[in-house]
This record gives C-alpha cells, structure tokens and sequence, in this order.
DNA sequence: GTTATTTCGCTACTAACCGTTGCGAAATGA
DNA sequence: TCATTTCGCAACGGTTAGTAGCGAAATAAC
C-alpha cells in the first residue's frame, strides 16, 4: 500500500451528487455534471465508485437519517408518527422520483440490489421497534409476522403515494391507520 | 386528408416491441432494433408514437387483458384469486420490470403519466367489482372508501413483490389476505 | 384515371452520455 | 529517498434518442 484514495475526492463526489439529486433529481445526475461541479475528475469518481449508480446510493446511504422512532404508547399513534415522518420530507417530488429510481436500478443490476437492501434497513427500524411495543403491550398478537406486517403497514402509503402519486391528506392518513390496525389485530385480544 | 397512417405499420411496431418486451425485457427496447425487428423504419417509428416510451405504453395497453374477474363468494376467496392472477403472470421477472419502469417513466414525464394511468384502469376492475360484492353481501361496511381499500389490498404485494422483490408463498398469501380481510372489517358486521 | 398530398423508408446527422485509455504530475507509505 | 499509486486531463469508442432531407410509393379527392 503506497497512496490511499482520497478521502476529500469522495466527500466532494458525494456533497456534490447530493447537490444534483437534491436541486435538479436524479435524472440529472450524469458522471460529467458530477465531476465538473465537484471539480473532481471523472475518471477519479469511476476509480471510486465504479459506476454512477453506487455513487447516488452512496449519497442515500449517508442521507437515510435514523428517523426518531416515535413513542406515543400505542401502535396506531406510532405508526402515525412514522408516516408522517415520511410524507414531511421536504423533496417530495425527488423522493418519490428516487425511491423509483432506487428499486428501478436494483432490479435491473444485482450490485445495486444489495446497496439498496442496505438502504432499506434503516428506515425499517423505527416500524420493527413499534411493533415489538405493541407485542409486549399485548396489543397484538405475539406470533405476528412482522415481515408481513411491514409490508401491510408500508404497502397502501407506497400505492398511494409512490404508485399512484396520489396526495395523502391528514383524512386518508385516518382511514389507512384503522384499517392497518386492525388488519394487525388491534383490541382483538 | 391525403393518405392514413399505415395501420399495418402500426402493428408491426407495436407486435416487435411486444416480442423484445418479452424475451429480453423493457430495458432492450431502442427505436432502432423495433425498427430493425419490424421492417419498419424507425422515422415511421417517431412518426406514429413521437417517442419510444409512447411505444411501450401502446404495447401494454394493448396487453392488458381483462382479468377474468372471479366470483368466489367471500371477499376473501377473490381476492385470493386476483392475487394468485398476478403472481402467477408467467413472465414474473419481467412484469416486475415493467411496472417499475413504467411507475418511473410516469415520473419522469407528464406524458407518460396520464399513459400509466390508463394502463391501470382495467386491473383494478376485478377489485373493485370484488368489493361491491362484498359490500351488497354485508361482508364489509358499505362506507368503506373504496379507493383506500384499493391500496390496501394491492399495497402490500407491490411492498413484497416488487421492491422488495420476495417470493411470496402460498402461505405469505394466506397471512396477507388474513390481515387485509380483517382491515376490511369483514366479519365485524 | 389523374393529381395533389402525405406517408414511407433510407441514410446521415447532431447531441448526449457511459465508461475507458494513456499520459504526466503529484502525493504518500515504506 | 523512492517505488507505487492516485489524481487530473484530454481524447476516444460505443450506444442511444430524436431529427433532417430526399426520392418513391400510396391514396383520397376529383
């Protein structure tokens, strides 16, 4: 081992990959634009990070923020914060468009699958955690699947509002959460 | 009014692009091998659909065969059917692909957007003629908000299906209609 | 049947982007 | 010091979207 890569070329990339994906999207991230805005070489961010795609889930990675788990003292008021939480984000528009762009990518390139599985981790945790609340409350049912139930909290918001970009107003919020809430079992036992 | 578009043309294109949809995915599709693979030249291309992604569009469209909508008798067993209907779509890989990319191409241009929308009205058919019978049975509110529940049902198999890329089991199926069912409030009247 | 108009197919073109190569210069661990 | 690697730069090859110009063919209208 002679010379470490640099450590400022690569903050540079990524400050400046987030510039773009912030300001314009990800649609307009191309390696020359990040490069000439960086004023890093282009061929110093391919040395670094092979391709352009690790590149923007580089700048996911250290943006995915561990959202504050909420703890409100029941599962629907978690769960309500959590959501919340998600339809605050400011970018609306660029999240949804990365999102997309995220599982687009991971499907039609295994390397990127793995970066976004890793993605994805983070802001799981505050659901995982209400859930294991509402469990050891007694306010559903201890052999839950929570993997099934991940996918049933998160899945109506990702049809609505990723899918269908459809607005989601404080009322819909309302309706969703009693519906997931007892599909979970709520009150039940 | 001189001389029509030729149809013939027309469902060349349209017959070729379905061909390379198939066998090698949405990410093959150029305006030059639909031109090559069609015989068509690829300005007739431009002139038909002004951009290939219009192409792609006409092609699902075209595709989207009305789901024979079942009728079991409860709401849980149709939607049971309508499930199975989409996991069972022979090209899986594929139809993953495809929506995603046409949910991201819907992003990315006005466009495409309202194309997108067309192509969701008939899938969505059964599901809702599911809950209308439901509804008339007494098996579920009559208030129940018909769009929500659309994102209810749908939701948590695009969270597993298609970002999250998991298989789903006979009996993930069995859980996931459970709690769906039981969102419904069926069996609550 | 003639004619005016439009489409069709062809070739060539511009413009954008990805990722690579080859090079001299600079940095740095040993 | 010095061997090794990175860095920045410029240029290149390959791919794709969409366009331009043109002669030939088709067809609606008369």
């Amino acid at each position: 081992m002679t010379r470490p890569r640099s450590v400022s070329a690569r903050n540079k990339l990524v400050a400046a990959a987030a510039e773009i994906l912030l300001h314009e999207g990800v649609g307009a991230i191309t390696a020359e634009q990040v490069a000439r805005r960086s004023g890093v070489a282009k061929t110093t961010l391919y040395r670094h990070f092979g391709t352009t795609d690790a590149l923007v889930f580089a700048v996911v990675e250290a943006n995915v923020a561990a959202i504050k788990p909420p703890d409100t003292g029941t599962l629907r008021g978690d769960l309500a914060e959590i959501h919340r939480g998600y339809l605050d984000v400011a970018i609306v528009q660029q999240s949804r468009e990365l999102f997309v762009w995220m599982v687009a990518r991971s499907i039609e390139d295994p390397a990127n699958r793995e970066l976004f599985r890793r993605a994805r981790v983070q802001p799981r945790g505050p659901t995982v955690l209400a859930l294991q609340r509402a469990i050891a409350r007694g306010e559903i049912d201890p052999d839950v699947d929570v993997e099934m139930a991940m996918h049933l909290i998160q899945g109506p918001l990702i049809s609505m509002r990723i899918v269908d970009n459809s607005e989601v107003s404080e009322r819909d919020l309302d309706t969703m959460l009693d519906m997931t809430v007892r599909a979970l079992g709520a009150g039940h036992l």
